[in-house]
DNA sequence: TCATAGTATATCAGTCCTGATATATTGGCA
DNA sequence: TGCCAATATATCAGGACTGATATACTATGA
């Protein structure tokens, strides 16, 4: 499940999760959403590169399996901080996450 | 103020602010404050780049002076969300992102 | 020197994020 | 089909982050 195909489905998702704007997101929450669902992909390609399942990364990661689900899927409850503090658990490096972006 | 010259310092912050371990950072934890600071530093170039002050810029954000402060010199209780924010709120691109990480 | 604009530091109540738990769903294989 | 590992969804208490306020510091000009 790759941003492109998700991006839709995830922006319904924020739009109406926003009660103050029934009308869509400004550009600023847009690209919020945008980085946010790529750094997800980026996490889950990642984890799959490291042969890990959701519950070993979450190992790591001092966290939960239902938690590292919700990374993967960028959902709203997830910080872009978490994200990235997973992406640097797998071993990420600046330059490979700028690329990600 | 930029990060090569504030890195030890902040480093220092950090260090001492986490009481769990007086023997320094992991990779993870130094990964992702010099992130922090990068992105930092980039507000704060991004801002005067766009002429306004901490005061003006904290409007936009309908956030305060004080926090904008904060942002700028990547304080701890400053989340990379919240400086993400400041930089789209201030009219990056993911890519010019990319390029300031 | 004084005044002023701009920036930095300290503190705190309310909100959002987080890990945890429970449970449901999915996907592959025998 | 039935079984099992892997992933997804729902919920919640506790902690981290945020905006706000007050105040201190700094620099520049008159």
């Amino acid at each position: 499940m790759n941003v492109e195909k998700r991006k839709r489905l995830e922006a319904a998702g924020w739009r109406f999760g926003n009660a103050a704007d029934f009308l869509g997101m400004t550009p600023q929450e847009e690209a919020y959403v945008e980085l946010k669902l790529h750094l997800a992909d980026a996490l889950e390609a990642k984890r799959k590169a490291n042969g890990l399942t959701q519950k070993g990364l979450a190992a790591r990661l001092q966290s939960s399996q239902s938690r590292v689900a919700m990374m993967e899927k960028g959902d709203p409850s997830v910080s872009i901080d978490l994200l990235v503090r997973g992406l640097f658990a797998l071993g990420m490096r600046r330059r490979e996450l700028a690329k990600a972006i």
